[in-house]
RNA sequence: GCGCCCGUAGCUCAGUUGGAUAGAGCAUCGGACUUCUAAUCCGGCGGUCGCAGGUUCGAAUCCUGCCGGGCGCGCCA
């Protein structure tokens, strides 16, 4: 476990600390084992030192440990100007409390000067690729493939922000015998003028349809399966050329979701990319000699689990082949450290069959083969009273331009009602709508199956979207009308000691780093998205009962100070979750 | 049947990896706009942390067994 990214505040006082453990139970004892956090009632403290390991080391009662090392640390800072300004000893706790300018200087410097780890941190050599959205694009492009497309994309730039590496991958699913159901179902019963008009409806149509009479008409599935082999003959057929024209459009289709969505990729390379790629990975399966046939199908044999399937038996590939040929071609061209799936929790199966294949092979990137799986999107069923999947054949999807656009519409009606004179309202109503869907998907541990709720989703109250982003253009306003420069603000001078009332927020700011470590950590963005929710709830509390424009000077200056920290803070965390802060809604 | 995941307030969820009195939002009830945006703030109500054991100074958190729900289990992705 690496040290812990923090403000240079908290590193003096963890010296410090450390300093006290080893006069309290000896120099070999590691301060790193006091866990330093944050207690739940602020009234003991701004940190909080639980002393059970030192009370081990020291062969003391827990009390008595924290009595010590209170004293300790006390001796250390009497002299005052440290980073600690007072300790209190409670049963086996040790409660300390920051100098409280130090703590304002600390925080607000380290977010206006953009220094780490408010502001990007510095270059490590870890890349990290990271595999998301991925749609098929054979089926339709509905709400549920939001998860994979925000949560990813929230990932990658926060890797990108602790200084890693990244590549974000659209491994589009433009491959596959579900193509072949695709090309059949377009002969039968496509249209070109339609699908060039609304491409994701127009497939969908024609899937469900497909589905639907396949079920009456099994010749169907056999003439898909044919299709589908002569795509992978790799002829220029009438196959292959009406798959390119599907792709196409289907790919420029997209690009619209995606903008909206803020998501951003280094590669959109499908299944379709590894055509090429199969044979070489194939071969270097069988080199490694850890294929077998069975029933007619190349596969490799697995511990406690099905095997892997390569090559069926009726000579075609499957998505585990492609995807091992992806594997091997982003080893060769980007050389991971970490490879994250961010893919449905329904597939679990198949990508631990994937890493053990890759750990048969004896990479050492094995172990940072992630899957980053994640909870269904469910839907209220009024008849059996259950939240229940929603069904693609059943033809209940919903798409996702619809959600958006009716999230888009409600704002246009807020603002009309609470803000009539707003400049631009299409461009904030859309910041505003995606920005609650999106962060509506990143609110919880991904794992969660997803309730779709329309109350819930057009809410805007509480701990939303809108309610961060408010919080940002209170504060934007304020910077407004105060006249200062944003970009370059005069920190000189500050009279820091005038913000001792500014705690919460403070406090909560510190914690960015740690935010992002444990997003990190965990491969989840919620963790990020409670943290700019925290920061707004106590800066929205933080103005009620403190004016700025009207405070005297020095006051005043330090005030704005503190507000143009946090609307930095806010801007930028939402900013990696891929949620826009428009300046005045 | 087997494997994995989930179970915390009426609802939707947190709980910093075993620490202080289990926290938010929604809903509901009651307050706060002649002052920087009320998409806000302040307060009330609301919990046998699914159940039963175990581990120890200490468990929502760890171990075991049940109960309930979900997902998956060879040629779909």
């Amino acid at each position: 476990m690496g040290e812990l990214a923090v403000t240079a505040l908290e590193a003096a006082a963890k010296a410090l600390i450390a300093d006290a453990a080893a006069k309290v139970a000896g120099s070999d004892f590691d301060a790193g084992q006091l866990p330093f956090s944050r207690p739940k009632d602020a009234s003991h403290g701004d940190a909080a030192l639980a002393c059970f390991p030192l009370a081990k080391a020291a062969r003391l009662a827990p009390p008595a440990a924290a009595a010590a090392l209170a004293d300790a640390l006390r001796e250390l800072t009497a002299v005052g100007g440290t980073a600690i300004a007072s300790v209190e000893a409670v049963g086996p706790f040790v409660n300390l409390r920051y100098s409280r300018a130090m703590l304002a200087e600390d925080v607000i410097r380290g977010v206006l000067e953009q220094r780490a780890p408010f502001g990007p941190w510095d270059k490590n050599d870890k890349t990290i690729v990271i595999d998301y959205s991925s749609p098929n694009i054979a089926k339709p492009f509905h709400f549920g493939h939001l998860r994979s497309t925000v949560i990813g994309a929230a990932l990658r730039r926060i890797y990108k922000h602790t200084g890693h590496g990244v590549v974000g991958i659209n491994h589009l699913g433009d491959w596959g015998s579900q193509f072949g159901k695709i090309l059949v179902a377009f002969q039968e019963w496509g249209d070109m003028a339609r699908l060039r008009a609304d491409p994701m409806r127009h497939l969908y149509e024609i899937y469900v349809r497909f589905k639907r009479e396949s079920d009456a008409d099994p010749n169907l599935n056999d003439r898909a399966a044919a299709a589908f082999r002569h795509l992978e003959s790799g002829e220029d057929n009438v196959e292959r050329q009406l798959w390119q024209e599907l792709r196409d459009i289907s790919v420029e289709a997209f690009a619209g979701p995606y903008r909206r969505l803020a998501a951003e990729f280094e590669a959109i390379t499908g299944e379709s990319f590894y055509e090429d790629k199969i044979d070489a990975t194939l071969q270097a399966l069988k080199g490694a000699g850890i294929t077998t046939m069975s029933e007619g199908a190349l596969v490799v044999e697995l511990d406690g689990m099905p095997p892997c399937i390569l090559v069926k038996s009726d000579g075609t590939t499957i998505y585990a082949t492609r995807d091992l040929a992806a594997l091997f071609y982003r080893r060769a061209t980007y050389g991971f450290d970490k490879a994250l799936y961010v893919v449905g929790g329904e597939q679990k199966l198949h990508f631990k069959q994937l890493i053990a294949v890759i750990q048969k092979l004896g990479w050492k990137e094995a172990a940072g083969i992630e899957h980053v799986d994640f909870g269904l999107v469910l839907t209220f069923d009024a008849e059996t009273k259950r939240w229940t999947k929603f069904s693609t054949r059943g033809g209940n999807a919903i798409f996702l331009d619809e959600v958006l656009d009716e999230a888009v519409a409600k704002v246009r009606t807020i603002i009309d009602e609470k803000n009539p004179t707003l400049a631009d309202k299409d461009a904030v109503a859309e910041a505003i709508g995606v920005g609650a869907i999106v962060f509506n998907d990143l609110k919880n541990t991904r794992i969660k199956d997803v309730k779709f709720d329309w109350d819930e989703l057009l809410n805007f109250e509480g701990e939303t979207g809108p309610y961060v982003q408010y919080a940002g253009a209170r504060l934007a306003s304020i910077l407004r009308k105060a006249e200062v420069a944003v970009d370059d603000f005069d920190l000189s001078d500050i009279a820091w000691n005038e913000l001792e009332d500014a705690d919460q927020v403070l406090l909560t700011m510190q914690g960015f780093a740690s935010v992002l470590e444990r997003c990190i950590d965990k491969n989840e963005a919620y963790v990020l998205t409670s943290f700019v929710t925290s920061l707004a709830a106590d800066i929205h509390s933080y103005l009620r009962g403190h004016h700025v424009l009207s405070a005297e000077e020095p006051l005043r200056r330090a005030r704005l100070a503190l507000v143009l920290a946090a609307r930095n803070l806010i801007r930028d965390g939402l900013a990696l979750l891929g949620v826009a802060s428009p300046e005045e809604m």
